[in-house]
DNA sequence: ATGAAAGCGCTAACAG
DNA sequence: CTGTTAGCGCTTTCAT
């Protein structure tokens, strides 16, 4: 017990059973091809020795490591991270089921005054096997690395639709934010709200146009007004609480859609200044559902995460798998999680 | 450019580069054992094929993976995984500094009213040398797997204390909450507070037993009242407001110290019902800093996971090379990030 | 300072 | 259905 014994290999098992490594080798990784007695025997020798495959080996012989590899972002990258935790959780539960297990890394060092590259630490990783595949998740900054991935040949899907690039052969999986959008609109205006304003970013994020033109698609599909009822600043709460002040003065707005959660809080403050109840007085809705969301009791949309990384995880192994073909798109619809700053 | 040319050996190199296969591991591994222009015409020759070693074959011959494996808490345990996120990163970046990269594994699917096994998932990964050793991180459930990691001789450090086992004699690191209560508290005093109360969690939480031991040594130091002045409810937004509220009520306490940011925001809730401002009013200081806390302009103790990860690395680097010996204790003092709830 | 030989533990390909 | 042979790419002896 007090021997740390070196861990049996396939040749203990083997001897044991009185069997060749080979038809080791078969039980577990083919055991229809055994005789049920022999496979028993097999079955019997590995437990008795407490054997487990040892997976280096594996991995050389295989060439596969049955490791997925994904990014953590330098640092915050605008508002996506506000889910990340979420969506690390979701890969690593999804991969878990497909045998497979997530290998971090990190966007390595920006130097001073240096841009990211946004390739670091992919190239390594690959060329060394370390990994089979890679998660890519921040194609919104215009996904230089999935055009590189691509080029190196290197497997991989993307959370994130290739906006930018009509010819990506990749799998992606993404959320339809205007569709997302669009359900807290039509939400407010069921609350009996008319005046309900957008309050996004600025122009040249996709994601960001794309949650705006939700909004504006349920306002003119109602024959409601949208003139002077939006704003556009950086992601930031007192950001999001000027522009929610300004709006308030200048069009006065019943509800607000917000483009993120944090844009959402900076509306809260901004009512709250005013004395203004959010959901009785004013209805808010940001988008991420992200703690902070849900500590508040700010209604959200919420992005199915989980969903996102059974896809990915499904795409993944369709693409390692030869016979195998991999859809190359998957839109999936977020829920509106609705809580009290959006009901009366 | 466009054939998939496998990848570049040990052997290519030497071929290439004119010397034999073990000078090519030698420029790699002990680049001081080659002669200068032998080592230049070697690393020339690895830059022309762009080759990078296997890993799995060096994994396979020197029995290291150079993989810390992370075990994914199953769900929301308690109220640690506000700062799971954060925490994650900073290991990926030190364990990155360390030429280690982090393998995340899932506590594993828990069976409808099972027990989740604690061990779930650390042993296959063990003997299958998949990873080098482990970092855990929730020891304040009482540990279970640090006993059984420590009997089945696995390497691992501990992000918390040992709390429940003196004779523990692994690697730890972990931050002084009740100073950083303690530093808290004597803000709000500086502040001009005296009813400072303690809304924490019911007993049974070493974690929130400790926090609380904080607030009750700046109190009695100070010569502050207690009597009166605290609480002990789930952590909660809802269960944290109703406390608030009733201690307003029985015990006039102009600030609050909190166990954690959820506490915290059901404080701020509670002052909003009576028309009280968090700040100018009523000091309220939350713990973890979370993005909640920073969105919400919370006053918060801030755990230095930065340097958690920096010296957890350093742990696991001296258990795994047996020149080195570690320390097998670390206690880092969090930091008081102070915003408005805490200031008038 | 450099090279030759051996083998880590496994599985693919082929025989029987 | 089972056994034999070979070799994945690397590093650790041991010679030179």
């Amino acid at each position: 017990m007090d021997t740390p014994r070196p861990p049996a290999t396939l040749a203990d098992v083997a001897e044991r059973a009185g069997v060749s490594r080979q038809t080791v080798s078969n039980a577990i990784n083919n055991p229809d091809l055994l005789r049920p007695d022999t496979l028993a025997r097999v079955q019997a020798a590995i437990e008795d020795l407490d054997y487990t495959p040892n997976q280096a080996a594996r991995h050389l012989r295989t060439r596969a490591s049955r490791l997925i590899g994904l990014r953590l972002a330098p640092a915050q990258e605008f508002t996506a991270n506000m889910a990340m935790d979420r969506f690390v959780h979701a890969l690593v539960e999804a991969s878990g089921e497909a045998g497979y297990h997530v290998l971090l890394f990190s966007g390595g060092r920006v130097a001073e005054g240096e841009q990211p590259d946004p390739l670091a630490g992919y190239d390594d990783l690959l060329r060394s096997t370390a990994v089979d595949a890679f998660v890519v998740t921040d194609t919104y900054l215009g996904n230089p690395q999935t055009v590189a991935l691509t080029q190196r040949r290197a497997p991989f899907v993307a959370f994130g639709r290739p906006w930018d690039d009509p010819g990506a052969r990749h799998p992606w999986v993404d959320v339809d934010g205007a569709a997302g959008v669009e359900a807290a609109t039509e939400h407010l205006r069921d609350q009996g709200h008319e005046r309900i304003a957008w309050l996004g970013w600025p122009p040249g994020s996709r994601i960001g146009e794309d949650r705006r033109a939700g909004w504006h698609r349920a306002m003119t599909a109602s024959g409601l007004p949208t003139a002077g009822l939006e704003a556009a600043v950086e992601d930031g709460v007192l950001a999001g609480g000027r522009a929610a002040a300004s709006l308030l003065e200048s069009s006065a707005p019943t509800a607000f859609v917000c483009a993120s959660d944090t844009l959402a809080v900076g509306v809260l403050g901004a009512l709250s200044d005013r004395g203004l109840e959010p959901g009785r007085d004013v209805g808010v809705v940001g988008f991420d559902d992200s703690q902070v969301a849900q500590v508040m009791g700010l209604t959200s949309v919420r992005q199915p995460l989980e969903e996102v990384a059974v896809h990915l995880v499904a795409a993944l192994r369709a693409l390692m798998t030869p016979t195998l073909v991999a859809e190359t798109g998957v839109l999936l619809q977020p829920r509106l999680e609705v809580r009290t700053t959006s009901t009366r």
